[in-house]
DNA sequence: TATTATCCTATTAAATCGATAGGAATTAAA
DNA sequence: TTTAATTCCTATCGATTTAATAGGATAATA
């Protein structure tokens, strides 16, 4: 299940990427358009900036904004900075991996089978897919 | 990210498949073959019995069996059963459908817009595979 | 009757989630 | 230079979920 972070969050990038200029948004305009507790979303965007995605400025006339063209941000990169991991399982992640302690052989294990597939497709997705696909 | 309950489930469930015969197979058998919790294992083979999945026989000689024919297990009854949905907002689902309370319009969310993608998708492929193909 | 299993309910510790609080730091404008 | 507006930061909190365990009830076999 997707958090209520990732939801928020991606609601708030697509609410930016759908700005024409670069100027900063604050805080409180999206929450209010976007039905999102003002504080909670202060804590998604503060890390969304800490992680390269988006500038900000303080003071009056201060906010949120793009640091980069909608159509240059893929959602793998949205995902993975919210969500974390795209893949259900630690075995089959690309950036996140891990093996499990209880499967002895990788190879011969069913889940691992079947959520590299899942992965696979969903990747796909998500790399074809961009801030700027979502805002239209 | 996958629950273990679900990782564990699959697992028990393929070992289950892989058995010619339709003899029961006790828990401690399987725990100790998939490197699980006895207790957990037991909870999760309960609830699968409970959901019509397996059958079971009690007191010496006893143990779980499947109902069916592994290819006639698709995986999307297997997850729902274990994992719940498998849309990742509920807003997506199928069988578990949810109205989101923040979003007024869902035909205009980007997160609806996504994450239906991605369910069709991963849809697609738990259609696609029963609890035989993961037993090859 | 003894043994071997599943069945059932309850409990628990730890982690995570969603949200909130309050003040510090910074900037723009009056 | 003061005031108002805004992000920045850290800390906390209650609720829920997760993974696992405990212990006895029930049933089947030999």
């Amino acid at each position: 299940m997707l958090s209520k972070k990732t939801k928020y969050g991606i609601k708030a990038l697509v609410y930016l990427a759908k700005q024409e200029d670069r100027m900063p948004v604050q805080i409180s305009v999206i929450s209010k358009s976007e039905n999102i507790s003002r504080k909670f979303l202060e804590s998604i965007l503060l890390s969304l900036r800490k992680n390269g995605l988006l500038g900000s400025k303080k003071g009056k006339g201060g906010g949120y904004y793009l640091l980069k063209d909608p159509k240059d941000i893929p959602m793998t990169t949205v995902m993975r900075l919210l969500e974390g991991p795209i893949a259900m399982v630690p075995c089959v992640s690309l950036n996140f991996y891990e093996k499990c302690d209880d499967c002895l052989d990788e190879e011969a294990c069913a889940v691992n089978k079947l959520m590299l597939k899942v992965r696979d497709n969903t990747l796909d997705i998500f790399r074809n897919t961009t801030l700027a696909d979502l805002s239209n």
